[in-house]
DNA sequence: AGAGAATACGAATGTTTCGTCGTATTTTGA
DNA sequence: TCAAAATACGACGAAACATTCGTATTCTCT
């Protein structure tokens, strides 16, 4: 095993003045732009800072290298999806596998839009695989999905409610990602959510009728 | 929308005598060593033909491109995968959904084994995606899980069994990459892949009470 | 043995890209 | 208004790589 250091991610700067903060959003929308139009392979510093219309040298004031735009991105990604995630799963009007079952809707009609800035994005994240920050940033949706595990399985063991709510939630998210790999018509993408919400609830339905 | 024409996967010349065979077979040894020390981003041609003892014009009489080896390692390990399930799905004499489990358990447990070079390689796909042939690579694997549909549910119409087939393929596929990229214990696999066992069957029962 | 085919070699080429640094311009605050 | 701070610029250095091609070596088959 060789040294491969992880590149540093944390932000270099923040932008104080308006005309700065103007710029780093006009490089994280530039930045979407290139993900979306040339790939991760050609996703480049030279490239964004062109589309944004500043220079290179502009680009480093704000962030310490191309890992942290592109950690950035994902990070604001995660962030939204967890808020829409618990939206639906905090409601308390409703049945709970009910809610789970408009989650799972939501999450894979959102991963099938922008297919290629999403896949584009996935092929970038070995680029910052590892560092710390990254750990941090899915932490929020382990933690609604633990909070839904307490009410929908109330009298598992806290181990039991931590496999279950684990495995619901990877796979939520890891099938979610691979199938909207797959170009797909929208009554297709129902169909399948709507096979995923029945497995997910089978699955914890058959837990408490055990518990 | 750029150009970026796709790589040409296919081989460009045969070994016909012993020594170029040989020759290929260390390569493809090397090729994953290289993957597993220095990471999808470090794997280099130079570096693969100094590890296999090679010149890098060598690699070049047998390989059309980089991309090419990496297809080949991804394909045959899908080969292998293929043909492991294979085995435990189209036993006769243990009940279909037992079947399953011990398929669930056999996948994870080979999933959570060289996690390493298995990442690297996930890491490396951008490489060759898109490319025809990387389609019919993973056919063997969908033909098996449909004939497995086929014992499982036979009162189910054909576009059922396709979805639920689909489902339960991609989530052993995508859940069980996912996974694996989180080191584990023995025994926290075992739990997690009886787990994915549990949910599957869910599924699969549910449907057939329904029909 | 010897000619022709197959195989192996690796220096050289051309490209791409990251990230820095010295300089120029704009903004702030007194 | 004006000096200091903040911001913006973009040419440039350095490194990494994929792939080619002319040459050298080894095999095969008669």
């Amino acid at each position: 095993m060789t040294d491969r250091r992880k590149a540093q991610i944390s932000s270099r700067k923040q932008p104080r003045q308006t005309r700065s903060m103007e710029l780093v959003a006009s490089v994280m929308e530039a930045a979407v732009q290139v993900l979306a139009a040339e790939g991760a392979q050609r996703f480049t510093m030279a490239r964004v800072a062109e589309r944004a219309g500043v220079s290179v040298g502009s680009l480093y004031q704000y962030f310490p290298n191309k890992a942290a735009i592109l950690f950035r991105l994902q990070s604001d990604e995660w962030a939204r999806t967890a808020e829409i995630l618990r939206g639906i799963l905090e409601q308390r009007v409703t049945p709970p596998l009910d809610r789970l079952r408009m989650a799972v809707h939501a999450f894979i009609r959102s991963e099938c839009e922008e297919t290629g800035v999403r896949m584009a994005l996935d092929d970038a994240a070995p680029l910052y695989r590892g560092a710390p920050e990254a750990h941090d940033a899915l932490k929020a949706g382990a933690a609604i999905m633990q909070a839904f595990m307490r009410e929908v399985l109330p009298d598992a063991s806290a181990d039991q409610r931590a496999l279950a709510g684990g495995l619901v939630e990877l796979t939520i998210r890891s099938v979610g990602k691979s199938y909207s790999e797959t170009p797909c018509t929208p009554i297709e993408i129902e169909a399948f959510a709507e096979a995923m919400a029945d497995m997910l609830c089978a699955y914890l339905e058959g837990l408490n009728h055990v518990a």
